[in-house]
DNA sequence: CGTGTTGTTGAACTGTCTCAAGGACGGTGG
DNA sequence: CCACCGTCCTTGAGACAGTTCAACAACACG
């Protein structure tokens, strides 16, 4: 099959990637450090340790800027398209030269830059302070806020991520998310069929997430930015 | 004692902050998202969540670029000066305003915040990933490296951080962290004496670290942007 | 030289990991 | 349409790393 990532003709100043679910960018050794914007889809960021796995650092939304300089390079940082995704890559060139000539532009770099640094920040915070439980609370929290349709009272969303990635992600191993996701299940505060996760009680799940006030803030504020 | 902040004369657009060792800021809601630059000494990024103790999510070191809008106001974060410290504050007005006149400065920024961000990336691969000795031994040659004088194939260094502090940015008990810090100086690779670390082998020292190589290029990197 | 704070250490406990077996699902080919 | 296969998910039992609690030692400060 077809593993290369489809690049159309370079639009304004850059270029449109088009990435299939499971498609890879790694982002190698380069001579120019590259730019990334999410235009549709859900993106995440992995790394990789000499004699390690893999490991999900962060989890990239539509509009978010990712800029290879955000890692050092002996991390060997890829993109990971969780969904269908599309990005489109600008050298540092381009993005200084659109940054100059265009003020809406630049402006929605610096609201998107903030919003993904106050992600990163609470991405931290869960992960420092919680059990387990809380930290896929906090999980399902974010990704219901930012992928989920609201519908009286509750909330269903698409769980783009497999098993392993929010494992990583949360830094727990597959067998013990395996085992908080099936007592949450029983619970009744979550459902889940293909991939599919209906819950009936939103305030029921927030009331799980130790960081479901500030990441409602944060949604809110990632709305007002568009 | 005396616990207000020590706010001399504005400075060229801005405000100059002197903090002794363990005077802290909150970053309250304000009507301003202030920026804060710092400018010498070692500066604790601290969070609260109701019910919980406070957690250490970050070090910033001279040169290190904060703004407000980094984390939701619900997290309740505050400045704590690890060593005195001073750190300048700039409106975003003024913060902006001096991006576009002074392009000197307006490099200088950039440059912190990627490597601020690339330090945030580390850290974070530090918990996800590794046991408590490992992020252990990352800490200390993060220290080491921004704080250390070499010295003949070693390297000695302050650590600044209380017990408890260290402990919540490694995501550790105290007690743990204790038991993994006398394992280390048992084995000869660090000698500690009223605050100050010796470490004879820095190489003996790197080989514990997971992100040795990681955190040596940021340094680099960070020594190349001044 | 007390007194309070901070660091150390042991013993028991708990949450998470490991390993291994079994189950569910989705695709493929008869 | 069903049997087959591979892959991913679930679940139990045991092991281990890290936590908790409590007692003690070291240190800093008045």
């Amino acid at each position: 099959m077809a593993n290369e990532v489809t690049a159309t003709m370079p639009v304004a100043s850059g270029v449109m990637l088009s990435l299939r679910k499971h498609q890879r960018i790694p982002l190698g050794p380069s001579p120019v450090d590259h730019a990334y914007i999410v235009t549709s889809g859900l993106v995440l960021i992995e790394a990789k340790l000499p004699d390690r796995e893999r490991q999900v650092l962060e989890i990239l939304y539509a509009s978010d800027v990712y800029c290879m300089h955000d890692a050092p390079e002996s991390l060997e940082v890829a993109l990971v398209a969780a969904t269908s995704a599309e990005l489109q890559r600008l050298r540092p060139d381009a993005l200084s030269t659109l940054n100059r000539s265009d003020p809406e532009f630049a402006s929605r770099v610096t609201a998107a830059t903030a919003i993904r640094s106050a992600r990163r920040t609470l991405h931290l915070a869960s992960l420092n302070g919680q059990s387990g439980d809380e930290r896929f609370a906090d999980f399902l929290v974010e990704i219901g806020l930012f992928l989920g349709d609201p519908s009286a009272g509750g909330r269903s969303f698409d769980l783009p991520l497999t098993r392993e990635e929010t494992a990583s992600y949360l830094s727990l191993n597959p067998d013990t998310l395996s085992r908080i996701f099936s007592r949450l299940k029983g619970s009744g505060v979550i459902r889940v069929s293909r991939g599919r996760a209906v819950v009936p009680d939103w305030s029921a799940l927030t009331r799980l997430s130790p960081l479901s006030t500030a990441l409602t803030e944060l949604h809110a504020k990632s709305q007002a930015a568009l």
